[in-house]
DNA sequence: CGACTAACGCAAACCCTTAGCTTTTGGTCG
DNA sequence: CGACCAAAAGCTAAGGGTTTGCGTTAGTCG
């Protein structure tokens, strides 16, 4: 998701896609700490002065790139019934996020983003995927809670360990928090 | 709680004192986005150099400032009883951290923190107020959740939701968390 | 009290950042 | 289809933030 859809056909769209491509070979090149934007620019075949208009800074870029590198590929599968699809959603999840590159994409998306929209992406991510999984569940006419309830329970513990406890975070933790959420969802909150 | 505490005593306590003073004076005077690390230094009395070499960065260095501003000045006041200090406890929680102000120490703290070292130090700031709150709880006869489940339950989602999705948040929200949590906690978890 | 060393000041080189201006490009209207 | 217009990229130079080596200062320890 970038940050601005002006002009999408054309030049434009392919100096945003060069860009990027070049931020994301650099970063397994050089590593995220060696990127400047004159680096990325060369990379890309564009001026430096191109990159600081469109996105401003090092941070934004980065932030754009972080969230598309965040949005998830594939639905969660569907291994039969809730309790089962949110315990892998949620350790995938923990194990995609909490590794050093996850967190570091994590804050870059935090970063370079003056209004919150990335940041939301990111959040609007996840609820997806949790949607569809308690979608299914409903199809099978299984108890669900909502997906604020789920985002409350097991998204935000696992984020906020992640961002400010990242030690001695593991599977146990994640299949604690979602089996907590699902032994509780007959009461009537809300 | 500083970067590095070598020499507690003389010329680099004085460094650093008046490195964060100048920090936090021109924050108001010139706004967070005006800073820069030759600004701070000539506010300290001090060169540019020292400042890279100690903090190696101006996120760094904010880092440092946001954790000093997060720290709690004063213990939770007594409202009589768990859910009502809890309650209290959330709301100001939320007031401080949604705010513009917060929000940006916050991201401060988090951004510049190699190791997580300072993002802990927050963490471990509202543990401690949640711990007296449960202190006097306890001492009254009070059923009480654990510090990690009020930490889960309350404090994750709450910083989620600030940092993640900004829009929308009140005291309502804080007021349900509490309720929910004090609502199950007679529940045998872990 | 004297030697040692961490930390700071100084200054120069580097290069990232910014801004004004020109050129190219893609959309649009006659 | 061709000409106009505005958006976006290229170019360049000035400004300033960042880095680094070296000399100096000031705590610390024997």
């Amino acid at each position: 998701m970038s940050r601005q859809m002006v002009r999408p056909g054309g030049r434009s769209a392919r100096v945003q896609a060069s860009v990027h491509d070049a931020v994301r070979a650099l970063m397994s090149e050089v590593g995220r700490d060696a990127l400047t934007v004159p680096l990325v620019a060369q990379r890309a075949g564009v001026t430096p002065s191109t990159i600081y208009r469109r996105w401003g800074d090092l941070k934004e870029l980065l932030s754009d790139v972080a969230v598309e590198r965040l949005r998830p590929d594939t639905a969660p599968r569907d291994q039969g019934d809730l309790s089962a699809d949110l315990t892998a959603w949620a350790e995938q999840f923990l194990d995609e996020m909490a590794s050093a590159s996850g967190r570091a994409y994590i804050r870059d998306a935090l970063l370079g983003d003056p209004v919150g929209r990335n940041a939301g992406q990111c959040s609007a991510y996840a609820a997806e995927q949790i949607d569809v999984i308690l979608g299914r569940a409903t199809e099978r006419g299984e108890d669900t809670p909502d997906v604020e309830t789920v985002v409350d329970r097991v998204v935000a513990p696992l984020m906020y360990r992640i961002l400010f406890r990242p030690a001695g975070l593991d599977g146990t933790y994640a299949r604690r928090l979602v089996a907590e959420l699902l032994g509780t969802t007959d009461r009537d909150d809300r």
